[in-house]
DNA sequence: CGGCCTGTGAAAATCCGGTGAACGCGTTTT
DNA sequence: AAAACGCGTTCACCGGATTTTCACAGGCCG
């Protein structure tokens, strides 16, 4: 549901061999099933498997050669979602034990019927059924805010809170489960498609930005909760010179409420540590 | 840095063949390698398989004879959760086509190494997990306290106990097994994710913090007990003014039950050992 | 009685996240 | 084509939250 790369039957697949009849075997039966596929180099970094966003990739070991271990556990650490299908021409035991620990999904070995890679490929990608895609049922309402799929955007009053394509997806991944704190590293993950990399500040920058907007048409409200050392909480509530005493969940003893009013022409923000 | 959300490396898996060489052989690897299983009879409905929450089954489809793609897409589709992995004597490509678009998430011949059975099944639960985010286990309550994965955070009364990251960390582990005495040095390297130095107090600081937060909010309870030597002992103990007499488990003799008043702001602490 | 071991308080050292702004980089405007 | 933008990413700084480290005091055990 993150991620709105929804396809129907058609899959997208990125390929590692050099076995050329092999490929094109393969390419031909690929086509017929009308899924996209690409062979790419062998030291193909993970920052363009996910640009290309590919649902799964195909490698035989043998065209990396030495380095196929080292190069499988990093994509499949840093894109955990990707499907990772290994095809070598002859294998042990112990190595596909070590293959399948390492994260890749499925092992197949040559000499295979190109029917039986696609097969293993749906397989390894199938999970991600997601209910019909964009018919989102209805729009979704939260405190003051409308957040509507068919637009990719939060509104308040019936007017934008222009959010970007980022920060609308933030936010509807926080606004999706109410009242639970989501990790620093699955909403990154999320979101982003790929694992954070140690130091990543973008997802508070992120929120930062929807916070502001949030605010700016939204005052009075607080909708996004900051866990320290944790990640944040989506959970709109009600906080402006309003209610003089109304939230009744002292989440944490001792919680320093602090509001920056500043409006030289920025925006104005509210951090809420909870 | 290595989070703890380490997966208990147990899985619990349901078997459907009636090789009893094979079984013989994968049972010890199962158990060797810690996992529960059983092995169910052909006509398994899919409801006990709900039940005995299983994150995989692994069938033979001569064990079930000629209604195994049946029976195959019937669980597939009712438990889209469950891991599905076919492990056959003997099988042509269509086969396992078909076995594979049915809903299988993995096709194995026999014969076959255990430890790639093993492999596989890993595998397999391991892709399922990602796709369905954790299926949070409902909050656990322990005497008066309540512990909620999805807030990282206890709760007493509804009210948060303020627990920060570590001390939420140190209280999950040791109520997770109630009762159950944990060597220091385990607990440092289940919280922490690396070896205790030696000489490091931080165990004993943190444990300090959570038995004083706990008290705060649920006075008249003792949570947390000291084995002298060894490590602590996570048991809700109702211990307050109230019953005169009525703890009859004298786990070691000796107990001296001493409690410190204070509230010159701090909070007040309470420490038995036991 | 004396040597460990653990409870306590607090100070010192780190870690974290909020902020504001500068950077790249395609795109769109002028 | 140059300049202006819109966006996502990265940096540096800062104050507050959290962890670690210390020095002691009180207990546990042989």
């Amino acid at each position: 549901m993150p991620s709105p790369t929804e396809q129907r039957g058609k899959l997208r697949v990125a390929i590692v061999d050099s076995d050329s009849s092999f490929l094109t075997v393969l390419g031909k039966r690929l086509e017929a099933a009308g899924w996209e596929y690409r062979v790419v180099a062998a030291g193909m970094p993970t920052e363009e498997l996910v640009a290309m966003k590919v649902s799964a990739l195909l490698i035989d070991p043998e065209t990396l050669g030495p380095r196929s271990w080292e190069f499988l556990e990093l994509v499949a650490g840093a894109l955990p979602d990707l499907g990772v299908i290994v095809c070598s021409s002859k294998s042990t035991v112990a190595q596909r034990v070590r293959g399948l620990r390492l994260g890749a999904d499925d092992w197949i070995n040559k000499p295979c019927h190109p029917e039986e890679v696609i097969a293993r490929i749906e397989s390894v990608v199938r999970r991600r059924r997601r209910s019909a895609p964009e018919s989102e049922a209805g729009p979704m309402v939260v405190g003051e805010v409308e957040i509507r799929g068919d637009r990719f955007q939060a509104f308040v009053a019936g007017q934008s809170v222009g959010l970007t394509r980022r920060e609308y997806e933030l936010l509807v991944l926080l606004a999706a489960s109410p009242g639970k704190v989501i990790e620093r590293e699955d909403i990154y993950h999320q979101v982003w498609g790929y694992a954070m990399a140690h130091g990543d500040r973008s997802v508070d920058v992120f929120i930062r930005k929807v916070r502001l907007k949030l605010q700016k048409y939204s005052p009075g409200w607080s909708y996004i909760h900051t866990h320290f050392g944790i990640g944040y909480r989506f959970d709109p509530e009600c906080v402006g010179g309003d209610e003089p005493r109304a939230n009744a969940e002292t989440e944490v003893a001792g919680t320093s409420r602090l509001q920056t009013e500043r409006l030289g022409e920025s925006l104005e923000a509210g951090a809420t540590t909870d």
